[in-house]
Formats: C-alpha cells, structure tokens, sequence
DNA sequence: TAATAACCTCGCAA
DNA sequence: ATTGCGAGGTTAT
C-alpha cells in the first residue's frame, strides 16, 4: 500500500478548477460526492479540492523522481502561463473580454497528446456525453487501474497497447467508425511513424502536417490536439461552436474556409489566438445550452 | 475547387 | 416505452 501524499497549494495565479476541467478539453475528470476533482495526470491517480486561492492536492507517493506533485499540477494546469497578462492581450475585443469576465479562471490544460489525439479522433460527429463514455470505457478496460482510498481511476492505454486491441474491439467498444481511425493512429505513435511527443517541439505547421497524416485527424481535431497538449497556444480549433461563433458575433458567413478563421485568429490575436478561442467557444456554448449536471464516480 | 452524402452508435427529446 | 433525430468531423465522390 503506497502512502498518500498531500500537498497544499497557494495560487498565484487565476485558477478555476472547475471550469477548466469541464470546458470541453478533456473527459476523464470526475467529480465525487465531497465536491474533489479525480483524475489522472501522468499516470498518477490525483485529487483536487479548491477552496478560493488554495488548492489541496492528493495522490500516492510516486518513485518517479523527474516531476514532483507540484511541479505535474504546475505542468498540468499551465500555471506558467500568466493568464492575467494573456487577458490583457485579448480582452480589446469585446466577446472575447465577456468570456475573460464570465470565466477568469478558466486555463487552457496541458495534457498527455496521446490521449487528446484519441479523445479527439472520437469527437468525430459525436457529443461530449458520448465521448466521455467512450473514453472511459478504454481506460477501465485496457488501461492499469490506480486508486487512492475510496477513488479509483484508470490510466490511459498505451498506444502500444491500443494497436494490440484493434479495431474489431474498439469497434466493440462503441468507437463506430472512428474505431479504424484509432487503431492506425495506435499503430503509428507505437512504431514511431508518429513522432506525437516530440511535435511540442515542432513548429505549428509541422506538427499540423504530421496529426492531419493520420486517418480520421483533419485541421480541426489537429487543432485541438495541438492546443490541448502540444503547446500550440495559436491554435483556433474551428468546431461548429465556434463557427456559430464566428457568424453571430463577427459576420462570418456560416460556410467559410477553415483557413480563413485561422488567418482572421492569428491577425487579429497572435500567439494567443487558443486562449481567445477557449473564451469564445465555451462563453457561446455556456449562452445556448445551460449546464449539464455533473457526473459523479 | 466546392458541395454533399456516408459513416457507427448513442444520448436525448418527444 | 419506443422512435427518430442529430451530434464539438473527415473522407470519398
């Protein structure tokens, strides 16, 4: 039995932890019956409470000696980031500074691109419940579960392990026809045609030309895989959100070129054109769908 | 180059 | 309860 280890940290920075787990970037955080967030972060079980500027965080004590606790939070939640000096830079335009106001602490996730790639590839003409679902289902039946007392969670599958499963399985699962898409995308990261991790390095087009190689991965879900965990920050997924978005607020027409939403983000917000994006798209569909209720474990 | 159907299945609304 | 529609896109035609 590994101790637990829990750690109490003050924040400098703006931080909502709530809104920034459940603005659409990742699927796998839930919250239990005390009100903590669980989930997995580089295959630690982790749990987190915040009460205003203080953030509790527990998880086992890891022999891995590269990243402690605090530095995977920081890593995590992009607290590196000064989101205050990013708000200044966007918040001139008006609907994206009615975002910055309704959610000032929402951050863009830093998170683990296998697992984005998989969860966005499975965001295909699907809807957030679904997704979620699907997710999981591969987590709890391929991947190794972690608990911490009460809370069990289960780490993401190998992409190894994922182009073992197959598609036939992944199908099984619920994948649809996203399932082939998955498999050759695990199959590519595991014998190394995909160089997925080293893309943080790579420029935004080069990463892009890589992602939309694979199957099943076009401009919008590379997009998405870049911001969320390839530290693209000018990346402007173009989702259907956002091209209402686009239309409502700034006279879009609603059949535009993916291309010319990413020339008009990047002119008109630069490096910043993902945090602007993540504004805008979670401020339009907070204004046309209420919140859900949360899922519990 | 631009438009349109097909793709799996599930969640949700009636 | 049962049915029918449409969903955070991509590919093939």
């Amino acid at each position: 039995m590994t101790k637990i280890q829990q750690i109490n940290i003050e924040l400098t920075e703006p931080l909502d932890l709530t809104t920034s787990l459940t603005s659409g970037q990742c699927f796998r955080w839930r919250i239990d019956s005390e009100e903590r967030w669980v989930g997995v972060i580089e295959s630690r079980i982790i749990r987190l409470t915040q009460k205003q500027n203080f953030l509790k965080v527990e998880s086992l004590e890891s022999s891995n000696q590269s990243m402690d606790l605090e530095e995977t939070i920081y890593d995590y939640f992009r607290i590196g980031d000064d989101l205050k000096e990013v708000q200044e830079r966007i918040g001139w335009d008006t609907r994206v500074k009615y975002g910055i106001n309704k959610f000032p602490g929402m951050r863009i996730l830093r998170q683990d691109p296998w697992e984005v790639l998989v969860s966005f590839i499975l965001s295909s003409t699907s809807n957030i419940p679904r997704i979620s679902r699907t997710v999981e289902l591969l987590s709890s039946k391929y991947g190794e579960r972690i608990s911490l007392d009460q809370s069990i969670r289960y780490t993401f599958p190998s992409p190894e392990l994922l182009a073992e499963v197959g598609e036939a399985r992944l199908r099984e699962l619920g994948c649809g026809f996203r399932a082939p898409y998955v498999a050759s995308a695990a199959l590519a990261v595991a014998d190394g045609k995909l160089p997925l991790y080293e893309l943080r390095e790579s420029s935004y087009l080069e990463a892009m030309k890589h992602l939309t190689g694979l199957k099943g991965v076009g401009d919008k879900i590379a997009d998405c895989v870049m911001l969320f965990s390839l530290d693209k920050l000018r990346a402007f997924p173009n989702d259907r959100w956002i091209t209402k978005a686009l239309h409502d607020w700034y006279g879009f027409p609603l059949r535009s070129k993916y291309e010319d939403s990413r020339e008009w983000s990047w002119n008109r917000f630069g490096d910043d054109a993902g945090y602007a994006n993540q504004y805008l798209f979670w401020n339009i569909r907070q204004s046309t769908r209420p919140l859900r209720s949360t899922a519990t474990i």
